[in-house]
DNA sequence: CTATCTATGTGTCAAAAGTACACTTTGCGA
DNA sequence: TCGCAAAGTGTACTTTTGACACATAGATAG
């Protein structure tokens, strides 16, 4: 595409994370609105940040994490690298480039994380690169900025093949929450809907829950039993190959 | 450890590429003896390079497997990135750096790669970075240069996962092979004894190899089908989300 | 206070997959 | 022709999956 002078060029790393909630009801991603350009429309971009020199990949991600959401140690997992040379070069993304940042033809390389967190939990926050975030649906997410949609698609990805192999949840979901909750997450998770009997019969035979002597309040219909993790069992489950936990 | 000075530094980006070849007994990878540098021992590296400033990060690693091996159009998978600030930082590791970079004490942030291929056709080859390149049985790796080792063994982790969740094996043997050899493969990526019946039964009802009508020849006990891989069915197989592919 | 509504919660049966296990076969070579 | 060494084969049992339908608890509205 473009020739470029190979002394001119000076590599950046990145970090974007690709951050998932769960509100009972959807999955949703946490993105940022890019400011505006004059003569551009906005459009939205996972949160990301160069990383800073005596940092290293897994801090830069909890960094943005944090500054994003005001959440810390949270469970990260990288999702892979991005760096083919023309991944900031479509026309709108380069204007947009040149109008923020200091180099904007560098090349840069970015390290991508995904992470699961309680909605509940989430503060907004201001930061440098965020001037408005927000949760959106997974279904009307269809183009972001840069990349950013492919890296989307890998975490995702990556997402359903761990929780198909190990049980996942401890992020997305309160402390107590009920079976169907759990039910739903993995339903949306995984895209296709899972027998609700069968589902309760797996995670009471794994013991990764366990029924706490508490009940939904105030719901009009049966109220649920409240659960919990049993975070012994689950990283049992976990060192000992989680093999079969396919549905 | 170290401090260092924001505008000295200057990140680099590499890969390096875990390369898995089968000898039919024993799972090896393909490791470069480091040049020896005055008062230092030599140690085994993984092959790597610096990536170039119109490659992208697949090609790159493509790029460095070809220089070593003469191989092309490779099954390559990234492992991930590793970044450390630190990693290049133990003494013997910034000893040899000093001696052969241009730039030993920048940054390098390293993208890996893993791959599988048939030792058969490992031609060796001369290349920049390595003096000597050859297969190092698995057991045997017990350290390696800079953070290699980690990475090593982040991809052998990747490699377990892979075969758990998909037939693998097109490129570590032959075109044609016996069921026994992929029977031996298998339990040196997995690192335990499968029951050879069981296997059979499995390799089979996939429909994933299909015999040849040929046999082995010239061996002292009963020869043995040839088989060769039945790559639709295998594509197939990944497509449609190979989910149960656990022993 | 009764009826209705809504999501919870529960059991069984048949099919598929997994697991454990031992002897016969083929061809070579002594 | 005997012995050797690895190939190749079947069965019985257990576990897991997958499909499927109705009673229950509590809230609300009339």
């Amino acid at each position: 595409m473009h020739s470029k002078n190979k002394h001119e060029l000076n590599p950046r790393i990145s970090t974007d994370c690709v951050i998932f909630g769960f509100d009972f009801s959807q999955l949703k991603v946490l993105l940022i609105e890019r400011e505006s350009v004059e003569g551009l429309d906005p459009s939205m971009a996972l949160p990301g940040d160069l990383i800073y020199e005596e940092e290293n990949l897994d801090m830069a991600a909890n960094r943005v994490l944090n500054e994003l959401t005001g959440l810390k140690e949270i469970y990260l997992e990288q999702v892979g690298a991005f760096g083919d040379p023309n991944r900031l070069n479509k026309e709108s993304d380069k204007a947009w480039l040149k109008a923020v940042r200091k180099n904007p033809d560098d090349r840069v390389v970015t390290i991508a994380y995904y992470s699961l967190v309680n909605m509940n939990d989430y503060i907004p926050q201001a930061s440098s690169f965020a001037k408005s975030a927000s949760w959106v649906p997974v279904h009307e997410i269809t183009e972001l900025a840069f990349d950013h949609y492919e890296i989307y698609q890998a975490a995702l990805k990556k997402l359903k093949d761990k929780i198909m192999a190990q049980p996942i949840g401890f992020n997305l979901l309160p402390e107590k929450f009920t079976l169907s909750q759990l039910h739903k997450l993995y339903e949306v998770i995984l895209g296709r809907d899972l027998d609700k009997r069968n589902f309760r019969r797996k995670m009471l035979k794994l013991k990764i829950v366990e029924s706490l002597d508490e009940k939904q309040e105030g719901v009009p219909h049966k109220p649920s039993q409240f659960f919990k993790f049993n975070e012994e069992n689950y990283t049992k489950l976990i060192q000992n190959g989680y093999d079969n936990f396919g549905f």
